[in-house]
DNA sequence: TGCCGGAGTTGACGGTGTCAACCTATCTTC
DNA sequence: GAAGATAGGTTGACACCGTCAACTCCGGCA
């Protein structure tokens, strides 16, 4: 199935509404994440996402094995388009320690920018997800930027020769933590501006990972 | 049915059975977390709290505005029952950078021991809290544990002398994003031991904060 | 004694995820 | 080109949920 690609459709003219929809898959993720930015995560319903598609409410199940497999779509495709942003943000500019800061930022920005799509690739509804094994490389694939930017540093010596894994890690961990303090509204953290807060911590991180 | 109750009841007999049932409100919340150990937060419905107390499914509506009510009560419990785990864990032993660090492992550890409860604590139904003061207040005093203790670590020469509210904040998300990643599942960083995770995160944070 | 109001109940509404049974349009095969 | 086969979609139902309105009950107060 050829699918993807948002605005796929119109191929040739030879199967225009090629079944009876043409795309539906994709059309019900393009739904599902109109409805997530406007209601957020409990907005997103199996049966309002067929409504807004115009199919019936059981018709989802012929692409989706449940909710959860939808929501697991729509986290994958907005892990790959977090993987772009970051990539490009890396690419654009002086190389070395600068580029890795320019992904953290752009890491950082994209959760901000996006919250709600932030949420569904990291919320609870997705957690133990040993059988979405789509959306666990996807999430790899992104961790992975990070992983051997830092470890091409190191070869630069431009940061310290620790374990590149555990470094890595460390510094997931920090942004994920700031990024969703911040969305949960946690006061010590909302108060503050956030590009602030990571320049901060990804300062204390480089520093202490022996970037001097 | 004599309950659960963690020991509540039976106040010198006088008004055993007070009013209805005695104390229906920490009986409720009893029951939900309980239910919550048992099948997480979706088992977590009003209704079967209110069945597994014995009481009619709308009876909590005389305790609790709303099922997000009942949780923030459970999450306000749970914040204090942390508070206090740390806050012990500070106290037994030397102090210093070593009461700091016996802190943040303890952070992690009850986060890992009840992670049930951290997903509460921390999860997307009581994000944007503005209608929960409560709970706000819950979260901050337990913030404050760690914030407090930078500063008594400043003032000792033990740290460096960067903003303290952004060393907090930065040591917070640290440990708050390890936590969630590896309760989470990511596969990168659910293979690792947890607390080897932690020593080299607060080791790279204190490095980084001047803690030489 | 009587009544008042907080605590709990009954019954209902609209919404949800999901299943079983059914229909139908398209693809394949002779 | 007719005949199945089958992926794609529909209908109708079930059990569950949060919440509301209207009620009943019972303890404390006048």
């Amino acid at each position: 199935m050829p699918s993807k690609s948002r605005s796929s459709g119109r191929r040739g003219g030879t199967r225009r509404r090629a079944y009876h929809h043409g795309d539906l898959r994709q059309a019900l993720l393009d739904a599902a994440l109109d409805l997530l930015h406007a209601g957020g995560t409990e907005a997103l319903t199996l049966r309002a996402v067929a409504r807004a598609v115009g199919v019936s409410q059981t018709a989802p199940y012929r692409h989706f094995a449940d909710r959860r497999a939808l929501v697991a779509g729509v986290a994958e495709q907005a892990f790959a388009r977090m993987g772009d942003v970051i990539t490009s943000a890396v690419r654009t500019g002086d190389p070395g320690l600068p580029a890795l800061r320019r992904g953290l930022a752009a890491y950082v920005a994209f959760a901000h920018e996006h919250p709600a799509e932030y949420r569904v690739m990291f919320g609870p509804e997705l957690a133990r997800r040993q059988d979405l094994s789509q959306l666990g490389d996807a999430a790899v694939g992104v961790f992975s930027l990070l992983h051997d930017g830092i470890e091409r540093l190191q070869h630069a010596g431009l940061l310290g020769n620790g374990d590149s894994a555990l470094m890595a890690i460390t510094a997931w961990a920090t942004l994920h933590g700031l990024v969703m303090l911040s969305l949960d509204g946690q006061t010590a953290v909302t108060g503050r501006d956030l590009t602030e807060l990571v320049d901060a911590a990804t300062g204390h991180l480089l520093k202490g990972m022996g970037a001097d």
